[in-house]
DNA sequence: ACTATCTAGTTCGATATCGAATTATAGGAG
DNA sequence: CTCCTATAATTCGATATCGAACTAGATAGT
Protein backbone atom coordinates (compact mmCIF):
# COMPACT_ATOMS: atom_id res chain seq x y z
CA UNK A 1 0.00 0.00 0.00
CA UNK A 2 2.05 2.79 -1.44
CA UNK A 3 1.79 6.22 0.53
CA UNK A 4 -0.05 9.37 -1.09
CA UNK A 5 2.40 11.90 -2.03
CA UNK A 6 3.01 14.43 0.66
CA UNK A 7 1.22 17.14 -1.39
CA UNK A 8 -1.71 15.46 -1.69
CA UNK A 9 -2.01 14.57 1.64
CA UNK A 10 -1.63 18.02 2.52
CA UNK A 11 -4.52 18.94 0.25
CA UNK A 12 -6.62 16.08 1.91
CA UNK A 13 -5.97 17.12 5.11
CA UNK A 14 -6.60 20.92 4.08
CA UNK A 15 -10.29 19.45 2.25
CA UNK A 16 -11.25 17.68 5.77
CA UNK A 17 -10.36 21.06 7.80
CA UNK A 18 -11.99 22.73 5.50
CA UNK A 19 -15.64 20.88 5.81
CA UNK A 20 -15.48 19.58 9.27
CA UNK A 21 -14.66 23.64 10.36
CA UNK A 22 -17.52 25.00 7.58
CA UNK A 23 -19.97 22.98 9.44
CA UNK A 24 -19.39 23.83 12.35
CA UNK A 25 -19.30 27.88 11.04
CA UNK A 26 -22.43 27.82 9.33
CA UNK A 27 -24.36 25.85 12.21
CA UNK A 28 -23.65 28.60 14.53
CA UNK A 29 -24.69 30.77 12.51
CA UNK A 30 -28.17 32.69 12.70
CA UNK A 31 -30.80 31.14 10.85
CA UNK A 32 -30.85 31.59 7.16
CA UNK A 33 -27.16 32.82 7.00
CA UNK A 34 -24.34 30.56 5.45
CA UNK A 35 -20.75 30.97 4.88
CA UNK A 36 -20.90 32.33 1.63
CA UNK A 37 -23.20 34.89 2.18
CA UNK A 38 -21.14 35.54 5.56
CA UNK A 39 -17.90 36.23 3.86
CA UNK A 40 -19.80 38.67 0.81
CA UNK A 41 -20.80 40.85 4.24
CA UNK A 42 -17.55 40.41 5.74
CA UNK A 43 -15.67 41.35 2.49
CA UNK A 44 -17.35 44.54 2.06
CA UNK A 45 -17.20 45.42 6.00
CA UNK A 46 -13.83 45.30 5.69
CA UNK A 47 -12.73 47.49 2.62
CA UNK A 48 -12.75 50.91 2.82
CA UNK A 49 -14.22 51.57 -0.41
CA UNK A 50 -18.45 52.06 0.34
CA UNK A 51 -19.87 49.82 -2.81
CA UNK A 52 -17.85 47.44 -4.94
CA UNK A 53 -18.38 45.73 -8.08
CA UNK A 54 -19.84 42.29 -8.18
CA UNK A 55 -16.57 41.59 -10.33
CA UNK A 56 -14.42 43.43 -7.81
CA UNK A 57 -15.83 41.03 -5.21
CA UNK A 58 -16.45 37.63 -6.69
CA UNK A 59 -12.30 37.82 -7.56
CA UNK A 60 -11.79 38.78 -3.85
CA UNK A 61 -13.49 36.37 -2.69
CA UNK A 62 -12.22 33.94 -5.38
CA UNK A 63 -15.45 32.11 -6.54
CA UNK A 64 -17.09 32.34 -10.10
CA UNK A 65 -19.51 35.59 -11.18
CA UNK A 66 -22.16 33.53 -11.48
CA UNK A 67 -21.75 31.83 -8.23
CA UNK A 68 -21.92 35.39 -6.90
CA UNK A 69 -24.60 37.01 -8.91
CA UNK A 70 -26.41 34.06 -7.03
CA UNK A 71 -24.83 34.72 -3.81
CA UNK A 72 -25.37 38.84 -3.90
CA UNK A 73 -29.29 38.10 -5.09
CA UNK A 74 -29.91 36.68 -2.10
CA UNK A 75 -28.39 39.24 0.23
CA UNK A 76 -30.00 42.03 -1.69
CA UNK A 77 -33.97 40.13 -1.51
CA UNK A 78 -32.64 39.93 2.08
CA UNK A 79 -32.43 43.86 2.45
CA UNK A 80 -28.27 43.17 4.01
CA UNK A 81 -26.76 44.64 0.47
CA UNK A 82 -27.67 47.24 -1.78
CA UNK A 83 -27.44 47.07 -5.44
CA UNK A 84 -27.06 50.10 -7.53
CA UNK A 85 -26.02 50.53 -11.46
CA UNK A 86 -23.13 52.18 -11.31
CA UNK A 87 -23.68 55.53 -13.42
CA UNK A 88 -20.04 55.50 -14.71
CA UNK A 89 -20.65 51.87 -16.62
CA UNK A 90 -23.91 50.86 -17.67
CA UNK A 91 -22.96 47.34 -17.70
CA UNK A 92 -21.58 47.46 -14.05
CA UNK A 93 -23.35 47.60 -10.71
CA UNK A 94 -22.14 48.70 -7.16
CA UNK A 95 -22.74 46.83 -4.31
CA UNK A 96 -22.72 47.65 -0.63
CA UNK A 97 -23.67 47.30 3.10
CA UNK A 98 -26.67 48.29 4.55
CA UNK A 99 -27.52 48.97 7.68
CA UNK A 100 -29.50 45.61 8.31
CA UNK A 101 -26.33 43.88 7.08
CA UNK A 102 -23.86 45.78 9.10
CA UNK A 103 -25.76 44.31 12.09
CA UNK A 104 -26.33 40.86 10.61
CA UNK A 105 -22.57 40.90 10.12
CA UNK A 106 -21.65 41.70 13.71
CA UNK A 107 -24.39 39.15 14.88
CA UNK A 108 -22.37 36.37 12.75
CA UNK A 109 -19.42 37.68 14.22
CA UNK A 110 -20.66 37.03 17.90
CA UNK A 111 -22.26 34.01 17.20
CA UNK A 112 -19.01 32.28 15.73
CA UNK A 113 -16.68 33.81 18.19
CA UNK A 114 -17.22 31.03 20.21
CA UNK A 115 -15.70 28.53 18.17
CA UNK A 116 -12.48 30.26 17.96
CA UNK A 117 -11.06 28.83 21.20
CA UNK A 118 -11.36 25.25 19.84
CA UNK A 119 -8.83 26.07 17.05
CA UNK A 120 -6.58 27.81 19.45
CA UNK A 121 -6.55 24.94 22.13
CA UNK A 122 -5.83 22.97 19.24
CA UNK A 123 -2.64 24.63 18.62
CA UNK A 124 -0.22 26.23 20.56
CA UNK A 125 -0.01 30.32 19.37
CA UNK A 126 3.45 29.78 17.61
CA UNK A 127 2.19 27.11 15.81
CA UNK A 128 -0.69 28.78 14.99
CA UNK A 129 1.40 31.77 13.69
CA UNK A 130 3.68 29.15 11.91
CA UNK A 131 0.32 27.39 10.44
CA UNK A 132 -0.80 30.56 8.76
CA UNK A 133 2.75 31.76 7.23
CA UNK A 134 3.21 28.85 5.88
CA UNK A 135 -0.47 28.62 4.35
CA UNK A 136 -0.59 32.19 3.35
CA UNK A 137 2.54 31.29 1.04
CA UNK A 138 1.30 28.21 -0.47
CA UNK A 139 -2.39 30.52 -1.32
CA UNK A 140 0.12 33.08 -2.27
CA UNK A 141 1.76 30.38 -4.83
CA UNK A 142 -1.80 28.58 -5.50
CA UNK A 143 -3.38 32.36 -6.69
CA UNK A 144 -0.02 33.06 -8.72
CA UNK A 145 -0.48 29.80 -10.88
CA UNK A 146 -4.24 29.94 -11.30
CA UNK A 147 -3.49 31.27 -15.12
CA UNK B 1 -9.73 47.94 11.75
CA UNK B 2 -9.19 45.75 13.69
CA UNK B 3 -7.88 42.42 12.60
CA UNK B 4 -9.30 39.12 12.05
CA UNK B 5 -7.97 36.62 15.06
CA UNK B 6 -5.62 34.68 14.39
CA UNK B 7 -7.72 31.26 14.26
CA UNK B 8 -10.21 33.20 11.60
CA UNK B 9 -7.52 33.82 9.47
CA UNK B 10 -6.39 30.68 9.41
CA UNK B 11 -10.08 28.97 8.29
CA UNK B 12 -9.71 31.56 5.87
CA UNK B 13 -6.54 31.04 4.52
CA UNK B 14 -7.61 26.93 4.45
CA UNK B 15 -10.92 27.75 2.44
CA UNK B 16 -9.07 29.59 0.24
CA UNK B 17 -6.63 26.99 -0.72
CA UNK B 18 -9.10 24.48 -0.72
CA UNK B 19 -11.39 26.36 -3.15
CA UNK B 20 -8.53 26.90 -5.29
CA UNK B 21 -6.46 23.57 -5.05
CA UNK B 22 -10.06 22.26 -5.64
CA UNK B 23 -10.57 23.67 -8.55
CA UNK B 24 -7.56 23.20 -10.39
CA UNK B 25 -7.98 19.49 -9.34
CA UNK B 26 -11.28 19.37 -10.73
CA UNK B 27 -10.03 20.80 -14.36
CA UNK B 28 -7.53 18.24 -14.39
CA UNK B 29 -9.68 15.13 -13.97
CA UNK B 30 -10.88 12.92 -16.76
CA UNK B 31 -14.54 14.63 -18.09
CA UNK B 32 -17.30 14.05 -15.58
CA UNK B 33 -15.39 13.09 -12.33
CA UNK B 34 -15.42 15.44 -9.90
CA UNK B 35 -13.29 15.22 -6.91
CA UNK B 36 -16.21 14.18 -4.76
CA UNK B 37 -16.49 11.11 -6.84
CA UNK B 38 -12.52 10.37 -6.97
CA UNK B 39 -12.52 10.71 -3.22
CA UNK B 40 -14.59 8.05 -2.90
CA UNK B 41 -12.75 5.73 -5.32
CA UNK B 42 -9.76 6.44 -3.60
CA UNK B 43 -11.17 5.86 -0.39
CA UNK B 44 -12.52 2.23 -1.78
CA UNK B 45 -8.95 1.69 -3.27
CA UNK B 46 -7.13 2.24 0.33
CA UNK B 47 -8.83 -0.01 2.26
CA UNK B 48 -8.01 -3.27 2.73
CA UNK B 49 -12.13 -4.51 3.32
CA UNK B 50 -13.39 -5.41 -0.53
CA UNK B 51 -16.63 -3.17 0.17
CA UNK B 52 -17.80 -0.81 2.64
CA UNK B 53 -21.31 0.05 3.88
CA UNK B 54 -22.11 3.67 2.24
CA UNK B 55 -22.40 4.95 6.28
CA UNK B 56 -18.61 3.91 6.96
CA UNK B 57 -17.79 5.90 3.79
CA UNK B 58 -19.87 9.00 4.77
CA UNK B 59 -18.19 9.19 8.40
CA UNK B 60 -14.75 7.85 6.99
CA UNK B 61 -15.11 10.95 4.31
CA UNK B 62 -16.79 13.45 6.22
CA UNK B 63 -20.33 13.98 4.64
CA UNK B 64 -23.59 13.22 5.31
CA UNK B 65 -25.12 10.39 4.30
CA UNK B 66 -27.53 11.79 1.93
CA UNK B 67 -24.51 13.26 0.38
CA UNK B 68 -22.73 9.78 -0.39
CA UNK B 69 -26.15 8.31 -1.13
CA UNK B 70 -26.25 10.94 -4.31
CA UNK B 71 -22.58 10.27 -5.29
CA UNK B 72 -22.91 6.93 -4.72
CA UNK B 73 -26.04 6.82 -7.30
CA UNK B 74 -23.39 8.50 -9.80
CA UNK B 75 -21.04 6.32 -9.00
CA UNK B 76 -23.04 3.40 -9.81
CA UNK B 77 -24.97 4.81 -13.16
CA UNK B 78 -21.23 5.04 -14.87
CA UNK B 79 -20.46 1.37 -13.44
CA UNK B 80 -17.61 2.52 -10.95
CA UNK B 81 -18.34 0.80 -8.13
CA UNK B 82 -21.08 -1.54 -7.65
CA UNK B 83 -23.81 -1.44 -4.76
CA UNK B 84 -25.44 -4.67 -3.30
CA UNK B 85 -27.74 -5.47 -0.62
CA UNK B 86 -25.80 -6.73 2.70
CA UNK B 87 -27.21 -10.10 3.13
CA UNK B 88 -26.29 -9.42 7.17
CA UNK B 89 -28.79 -7.07 7.60
CA UNK B 90 -31.87 -5.72 6.09
CA UNK B 91 -31.35 -2.08 5.68
CA UNK B 92 -27.51 -2.28 4.71
CA UNK B 93 -25.74 -1.85 1.25
CA UNK B 94 -22.08 -2.89 0.71
CA UNK B 95 -20.05 -1.25 -2.05
CA UNK B 96 -17.20 -2.34 -3.73
CA UNK B 97 -14.87 -0.97 -6.38
CA UNK B 98 -15.66 -2.09 -10.17
CA UNK B 99 -12.51 -3.19 -12.40
CA UNK B 100 -13.89 0.06 -14.22
CA UNK B 101 -13.66 2.23 -10.99
CA UNK B 102 -10.07 1.06 -10.53
CA UNK B 103 -9.23 2.03 -14.08
CA UNK B 104 -10.88 5.37 -13.40
CA UNK B 105 -9.21 5.95 -10.07
CA UNK B 106 -5.62 5.09 -12.13
CA UNK B 107 -6.79 7.65 -14.60
CA UNK B 108 -7.32 10.25 -12.21
CA UNK B 109 -4.33 9.83 -10.04
CA UNK B 110 -2.32 9.75 -13.64
CA UNK B 111 -4.67 13.48 -14.85
CA UNK B 112 -3.82 15.13 -11.50
CA UNK B 113 0.17 13.68 -11.20
CA UNK B 114 1.30 17.19 -12.78
CA UNK B 115 -0.63 19.55 -10.46
CA UNK B 116 1.20 18.30 -7.40
CA UNK B 117 4.94 19.80 -7.83
CA UNK B 118 3.31 23.11 -8.16
CA UNK B 119 2.44 22.65 -4.30
CA UNK B 120 5.90 21.16 -3.84
CA UNK B 121 7.22 23.74 -5.64
CA UNK B 122 5.75 26.35 -3.29
CA UNK B 123 6.88 24.71 -0.06
CA UNK B 124 9.98 23.53 0.68
CA UNK B 125 10.00 19.84 2.14
CA UNK B 126 10.35 20.15 5.72
CA UNK B 127 8.06 22.90 5.30
CA UNK B 128 5.83 20.26 3.65
CA UNK B 129 6.09 18.26 6.55
CA UNK B 130 5.76 20.74 9.09
CA UNK B 131 2.58 22.13 8.02
CA UNK B 132 1.28 18.37 7.52
CA UNK B 133 1.61 18.02 11.09
CA UNK B 134 0.03 21.11 12.10
CA UNK B 135 -2.94 20.51 9.83
CA UNK B 136 -3.11 16.99 11.76
CA UNK B 137 -2.98 17.95 14.86
CA UNK B 138 -5.89 20.50 13.73
CA UNK B 139 -7.95 18.29 11.99
CA UNK B 140 -8.39 15.51 15.11
CA UNK B 141 -8.75 18.31 17.17
CA UNK B 142 -12.07 19.42 15.41
CA UNK B 143 -13.06 15.75 14.61
CA UNK B 144 -12.87 15.06 18.34
CA UNK B 145 -14.76 18.01 19.11
CA UNK B 146 -17.39 17.49 16.58
CA UNK B 147 -20.31 16.12 18.58
C1' DA C 1 -18.11 56.24 -37.95
C1' DC C 2 -17.87 51.02 -37.97
C1' DT C 3 -16.62 46.97 -36.81
C1' DA C 4 -14.20 43.78 -33.94
C1' DT C 5 -13.22 42.69 -29.52
C1' DC C 6 -13.40 42.91 -24.62
C1' DT C 7 -15.77 43.18 -20.21
C1' DA C 8 -19.90 43.05 -16.69
C1' DG C 9 -23.42 40.52 -15.41
C1' DT C 10 -26.96 36.93 -15.96
C1' DT C 11 -29.01 32.51 -17.06
C1' DC C 12 -28.84 27.50 -17.45
C1' DG C 13 -27.87 22.76 -16.29
C1' DA C 14 -25.12 19.89 -13.53
C1' DT C 15 -22.99 18.38 -9.13
C1' DA C 16 -22.19 18.72 -4.07
C1' DT C 17 -23.78 19.61 0.15
C1' DC C 18 -26.68 19.94 4.31
C1' DG C 19 -30.63 19.14 7.70
C1' DA C 20 -35.14 17.29 8.27
C1' DA C 21 -38.45 14.03 7.34
C1' DT C 22 -39.41 9.25 5.79
C1' DT C 23 -39.16 4.11 5.22
C1' DA C 24 -37.57 -0.18 6.45
C1' DT C 25 -35.13 -3.25 9.29
C1' DA C 26 -32.75 -4.58 13.73
C1' DG C 27 -32.53 -5.20 18.63
C1' DG C 28 -33.92 -4.88 23.27
C1' DA C 29 -37.46 -4.58 27.29
C1' DG C 30 -41.20 -6.51 29.14
C1' DC D 1 -44.54 -12.03 21.00
C1' DT D 2 -45.14 -6.95 21.08
C1' DC D 3 -43.71 -2.44 21.33
C1' DC D 4 -40.16 1.05 21.53
C1' DT D 5 -36.03 2.74 20.14
C1' DA D 6 -31.92 2.79 17.30
C1' DT D 7 -29.79 2.50 12.82
C1' DA D 8 -29.29 2.28 7.32
C1' DA D 9 -30.52 4.44 3.57
C1' DT D 10 -33.34 7.54 0.80
C1' DT D 11 -36.00 11.57 -0.48
C1' DC D 12 -36.83 16.51 -0.43
C1' DG D 13 -35.93 21.41 -0.62
C1' DA D 14 -32.46 24.76 -0.18
C1' DT D 15 -27.86 26.84 -1.04
C1' DA D 16 -23.27 26.90 -3.28
C1' DT D 17 -20.60 26.11 -6.96
C1' DC D 18 -18.80 25.67 -11.69
C1' DG D 19 -18.35 26.20 -16.89
C1' DA D 20 -20.66 27.52 -21.02
C1' DA D 21 -23.66 30.29 -23.46
C1' DC D 22 -25.80 34.68 -23.70
C1' DT D 23 -26.99 39.98 -23.50
C1' DA D 24 -25.58 44.47 -23.22
C1' DG D 25 -22.56 48.09 -22.91
C1' DA D 26 -17.53 49.83 -23.61
C1' DT D 27 -13.15 50.36 -26.31
C1' DA D 28 -9.95 50.19 -29.79
C1' DG D 29 -8.36 50.02 -34.60
C1' DT D 30 -8.70 51.42 -38.95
Amino acid sequence: MTEDPKAFQLFTEIGIIDQLAGNAFERALPAGMTRAQFTVLHHLHRRAAPSQSPAALADAIQVSRATMTSTLGRLAARGLVAIDPNPADGRGKQVRLTAAGEAMRRDCIAAVAPLLPLAESALRPDQLDHALALLRALRTALDAARD
